[in-house]
DNA sequence: GCTTAATCTCAGGAAACTCACAGTCTCTGG
DNA sequence: CCAGAGACTGTGAGTTTCCTGAGATTAAGC
């Protein structure tokens, strides 16, 4: 699965301390789609930023040298207009953060699931506009399912089904993967969060869950593949 | 709900020598649309006014150089008509704001929350006839719910409701964003002031009270979404 | 200055959710 | 056709999230 041209590509600014999580992001990011760079510390960010010109940046507010605040700040005082997704650790910083990201930015509290950070990253840049290519607008189909990221809808067949926040971000992670096999261990990943220790047998429970509640309709489209993973996609011809 | 044409949009000068406080404040106007400017100072204010010709101005009554007054003066001496909304910080100034503001103007003390300050922004521009572009009338309406913001009025099914003023902040906010989930961190961040370091369960709190208000009839509208916000619609069919 | 309204914190209880575990079932290779 | 690996799902314990009432604190009105 190769990318699309490059002109066309949102570029996204990854800046984080920790390679392990700047590399975790933006694995996932180009993987859906986005052009990133990588930034270690504030000052690298400010370079990169001016000749990169990215459309978003994705921020750790605890930095060596600077702080998230002030890398934003200065970035966009060299005229680089740039949503900004902060990433804090859960603490007090939390309030600090909040007061900054009234306008059209947005932070999230370290562990996250990458399936979040890429649907905000998104939300981000519909809301400030800079949406050059036509990203989805907040619903998503396939077949008879149709899921919305705005109200947290999903039906199967007209039918809304009543989902917990688990059993949701699973079946949109599946959605985006319409038709691919994705393996036990990339769900874990991806819907939950980064630093989740548990069984992977979780994922098993979970996709028990959904079967009862979407796949009640004819016909099932929640398929297994054995020693491999799981797959959405309409019942073999 | 993206913004129109850029020729109609109402230019708005800000003007606050904070600019933790000018950021957030032009980031959210911009987020709704306006076309904004800022200024760190009343020199800077009245050479960006000169040729940005605002239609309405956020003006600090506290600068560095001049005083907010001196500022709005002397921009109107210069032939440019414009409504100004004053901050200021709440102490003694503030009788002194309220001598001043009899015109069109008016005032709003620090900390205000952005929901609050667009309103304002809003009713300003209607005031002062520099409606240019059609913004909504003063009616929000959402299923047999009312809100009128001239008269702060609320009723459901025609019936009136006494609501404070932070209940009102909270209704009008949801029925802004009717249909659509809103998580509680939204809520805090648009209904309660920006520097507000208490918990989030008081959104839980008021969302409680607005039901025994707003819900003591049929159907109830406010709907919880478990794990992620709070939502206004009508019973899922 | 007294009374009432409004805001906010706190805490108990109810409900929903997450997750591990284990017994059962299914598929597949030999 | 059997054995074993892998997958499915019910049970239940522990946790999280929400709701709401009660009281403390502050602001507003008379």
């Amino acid at each position: 699965m190769t990318t699309t041209a490059e002109k066309t590509m949102q570029r996204i600014l990854v800046v984080d301390d920790e390679s392990s999580i700047s590399e975790l992001i933006s694995t996932s990011l180009r993987f859906v789609g986005f052009d990133v760079r990588t930034a270690a510390n504030g000052a690298q960010a400010l370079s990169i930023a001016e000749e990169f010109k990215p459309h978003a940046m994705v921020l750790d507010v605890m930095l060596p040298d600077l702080d998230g605040f002030a890398v934003c700040k200065a970035i966009r005082n060299e005229g680089v207009s740039t949503g900004v997704l902060f990433l804090t650790a859960k603490d007090g910083m939390e309030d600090k953060v909040k007061g900054l990201t009234l306008g059209g930015d947005d932070y999230m509290t370290k562990p996250f699931s990458l399936e979040e950070l890429v649907a905000r990253l998104r939300a981000l840049l519909r809301r400030t506009g800079i949406t050059e290519i036509e990203i989805d607008d907040e619903k998503m189909r396939f077949a008879d399912l149709e899921l919305d990221e705005a109200t947290h809808e999903v039906r199967r067949a007209g039918n809304l089904l009543d989902l917990s926040p688990t059993e949701f971000a699973l079946i949109r992670y599946l959605i985006i993967n319409a038709d691919r096999v994705v393996s036990k261990s990339q769900i874990l990943d991806h819907v939950w969060q980064y630093d989740f220790r548990g069984d992977a047998g979780i994922v098993e429970t979970y996709i028990s869950y959904l079967r009862k509640k979407i796949d009640a309709f004819d016909p099932p489209l929640i398929h297994t593949v054995r020693g491999v993973g799981y797959r959405l996609r309409m019942p073999p011809k």
